[in-house]
DNA sequence: ATACAGGATTGGAGCGCTCTAACTGGTAGA
DNA sequence: TCTACCAGTTAGAGCGCTCCAATCCTGTAT
């Protein structure tokens, strides 16, 4: 049995501590550890000589405040959790950039696991991200299955990006993508423009959405809907444009491309085929990647508020966290068409 | 004074815990606390049939350890920090790519914090991460000074990547400047171009290499360097190119970009100015973004391996915190050229 | 002098976990 | 029978912090 334990004692020796603890700067400040816990905390209610002696202590010695045991201690988290479902792809890259910078105005911190595509190792990826208590979590188009979904918001608040959800307890936000195609397909026909043809996403995400814009405005302008099926990608562009060629006499004038990818493939090869965009056949595209806007591509897009979405889905994290809202939102971004050079009047 | 203290009780209530902790299962399972983190942490030491029964109950209440509090008791984090001078810039978000893969493949987690190109901000974020405590810290691009970066050193690892340091405690990466422009000058040469004018980076972070580069490569075949000063972007090269067309005659064949965005600008400005690329003149670009890809664009660049980087800067990173190594490792990488469609032999 | 208000300060318990040392109940060797 | 041993298990202290309640001031009113 101990008899006589109690001799915390390493505060009050001098030697160089590695990392410093609030007892150490308590030491120094010749105050109680409760007094530095208020100064750095920031309270009011504590007297200026006491604060500034605190201060000068912690900054001696270099002391930063432990955030697992601040969190541990005061039961709640200045942590964000975020699932990526591909941190390689630009567009979830800049969605970050906007959750970083909303969450850090509002004092959060950021821990960021990816799903690498994969259902299971999203799923692995959400059970590590939980076990760091986060305030919130937020998903980037992931591909685990609803329940994980509810689970997960059964503990903690919940939003998902880029993906739909009907439960209650998740926030969603997800850009328009009929009203997208629509804007391109009204300003084509403005601009004279009767035969326009779509080259679809295929089975990803957003496509349908895009795919129905397209037709719903074709129809409402009177004209006939030409969908050719096709990807997200490059080659897809090149392939889809080369099975329009294909057709000889009777071209459309325009194209709307499934994205800004597929748009450059298209537009390469109707380059080699000799026509000239925009004198000859238009092209739109959809996302408005930092790609669109190289004067030497200059393709017109539909412009995807990347970086407002992630500001969007954190606004409304953050005031699930702080219980100001306990009914769902549903952001459905207006997307814009932003025109540069690769559309001009029909021929 | 308590005399009865100890009824813990909240474990043996069997009503619904919103977040369980050890104690939770343990009361379930029947077992102890201990017994429930060896459990966890997968010792060995357990019988089968008790272990069995912890992770059944933990299953059932959906319990997952409490990352903070595991590591505020075990002394250790699992967490590696990441700053980023700038997440928006798609060359770090490639070596967090790599990192992340890494990363996770040994268990660790990432906390990822932005300094926005500010020193100051910057400053403020390595504070932040600091304050996870974790394992090491892996900077990217930082612009903090360097007296941040060993006071960072003096308490955990550190890797700088794409900046160079002189401190035995922290390691580097970052790709062999002078090496690429080499290769990019040797290449040309071959091609039969002996005017080679080099667009630099101006005072960004690899330029002075990648002129050096170019400069002994260039002496080396017995030519006369030809450095226009520029930047690392579209626009710059754009200018730099005008520049040289405003010499009139006597134009080099051949021209080494700043970078890829930096190329792209200026095959623009010739192209506007009639020059053909490559049959008049012949463009490289640096660094080998997505962007140089594209079939549209097929830019001749050297390529920097970037997600090779976020690996070995990690790997690097692991052995100091596994104290396998404490003396710095400096890992030059080997560039490589990838030949496209923007260059060709000497007109 | 005495009481009192109210701001400033402090002790101590406890957050959920890990880790050491100690304990338990077999089993085997003397 | 006694001791030794070992795998399996547990109690208890403590990681660095927050937060509550209790205590200590200091100035002002009486």
């Amino acid at each position: 049995m101990v008899i006589s334990a109690g001799v915390k004692g390493h505060a009050s020796e001098e030697r160089l501590v590695i990392t410093p603890t609030m007892e150490d700067v308590a030491a120094r400040a010749g105050v109680s550890r409760a007094l530095v816990s208020l100064v750095m905390r920031g309270s009011p209610k504590v007297s200026t000589r006491r604060r500034e002696a605190v201060l000068h202590a912690a900054e001696e010695l270099g002391y930063a405040p432990h955030a697992a045991a601040r969190s541990l201690a005061s039961r709640n988290s200045r942590i964000l959790g975020v699932l990526v479902s591909d941190l390689h792809n630009p567009f979830f890259a800049e969605i970050i950039d906007g959750i970083d910078a909303t969450a850090h105005a509002e004092g959060f911190e950021l821990v960021i696991n990816t799903g690498g595509r994969s259902p299971a190792r999203e799923r692995a990826a959400v059970t590590n991200l939980l076990s760091f208590r986060p305030a919130g979590v937020l998903l980037l188009g992931p591909a685990v299955p609803a329940s994980v979904i509810s689970d997960a918001a059964a503990r903690l608040p919940v939003v998902l990006v880029a993906r739909g959800s009907r439960l209650a307890s998740v926030d969603t936000v997800q850009d328009h993508g009929k009203v997208g195609s629509a804007l391109a397909v009204d300003r084509l026909v403005e601009l004279g423009h009767g035969r326009i043809a779509h080259f679809d996403g295929g089975r990803a995400a957003q496509s349908a959405a895009r795919r129905t814009g397209y037709r719903t405005a074709m129809r409402g302008h009177g004209l006939e809907p030409d969908v050719i099926p096709s990807e997200y990608t490059e080659v897809a562009g090149e392939k889809a444009a080369a099975e329009l060629l294909a057709r000889g006499d009777h071209l459309p004038t325009a194209v709307l491309a499934a994205n800004d990818v597929n748009a450059i493939g298209a537009i390469s090869t109707f380059g080699r085929a000799g026509l000239r965009v925009p004198e000859d056949i238009s092209v739109v595209g959809y996302d408005n990647t930092s790609l669109a806007a190289f004067r030497h591509i200059g393709l017109t897009t539909v412009d995807q508020p990347r970086a407002e979405m992630g500001r969007l889905a954190t606004e409304a994290l953050l005031q699930r966290v702080r219980g100001e809202r306990t009914t769902p939102v549903r952001h459905l971004l207006r997307p814009s068409l932003v025109e540069r050079t690769t559309t001009g009047t029909a021929s």
